[in-house]
DNA sequence: GTTAATTATCTGTATATGCAGATAATAGAC
DNA sequence: GTCTATTATCTGCATATACAGATAATTAAC
């Protein structure tokens, strides 16, 4: 029996396609991250507010492509950890900025070499040339 | 300044980029399931149902890819709709059967043209081509 | 300068997701 | 035949996700 590819299946479902691998993929991420107790999530949070120094939600909202409501709770998750706290500045009181502590720093220091073995490996096998073409077509995909 | 693609900064990390474009994406589907009160997740697991017969948590577990207990609760969900019911037999009284009900197998037919739609009109924008292998890129990373 | 429109964030509510550990039923070992 | 290992599912817990609507602060309109 010869499984045709047909697009207009449910199964073909380009959501549920994507979910999909995220959910596998994700999996792969967080068994890295284990020894920290990050998640592929919070790794990619504190990565966003390390990289690009204090922020806030709006601009978090827009670099993640991640609704605000969401990132004021993942935010928290964080936060009761104590690896990032708020760092207000009184131009616009509406405004909240956030950005890492010392120890989340010091937790991003150590997640980092996690995540790039895991980045690596997950390269490596699947190609890094295929990498940059899936990265360009889920970019695309997003624009659809 | 061009931004070069650097596959080992956290931007390129593959969770974070399937995650996102699967937000992104769902939401289209979401938009075009709101007729029917259906998300796409859940317009996915009547889907299952209705193409593949009554099943077991188990199969449906891997079907979709999908842990066994967030089945659970996403079936609850349905089942609280009414639109999928028990179908127990008696040969293992462990295993749990569920099958759409007339009412579900009602809304599935409701909402599968809202759901070709959507696919159809992300095909024309995105190609046709290029799901197929976008598809095949996604199959390859889960195994990756 | 007060009122209205806009903007940034938060809360309430609901669903999606999976790990650890519990429970119950079946199959295997002897 | 009993005891143990395995299997199928469920519960407790925690996080991820976003829509609708609330709140508070800023800006625009006049």
């Amino acid at each position: 029996m010869t499984t045709s590819f047909d697009p207009m299946s449910p199964v073909c479902c380009v959501s549920f396609r994507l979910r999909r691998a995220a959910r596998v993929v994700a999996k792969t991420y967080d068994a890295g991250l284990k020894p920290v107790g990050l998640r592929n999530t919070q790794f990619t949070l504190l990565a966003a507010l390390v990289m690009n120094g204090p922020q806030n939600i709006g601009q978090l909202s827009h670099a993640l492509v991640t609704d605000g409501t969401t990132l004021t709770r993942n935010l928290e998750v964080l936060s009761k950890r104590g690896l990032i706290e708020d760092a207000r500045y009184h131009e616009d009181e509406r405004v909240r900025i956030v950005k890492t502590s010392p120890q989340g720093e010091a937790i991003y220091r150590q997640a980092l070499p996690l995540w790039q073995t895991t980045q690596q490996e997950m390269l490596d096998v699947f190609g890094r040339e295929r990498w940059a073409d899936l990265a360009d077509m889920l970019q695309l995909v997003e624009t659809s």
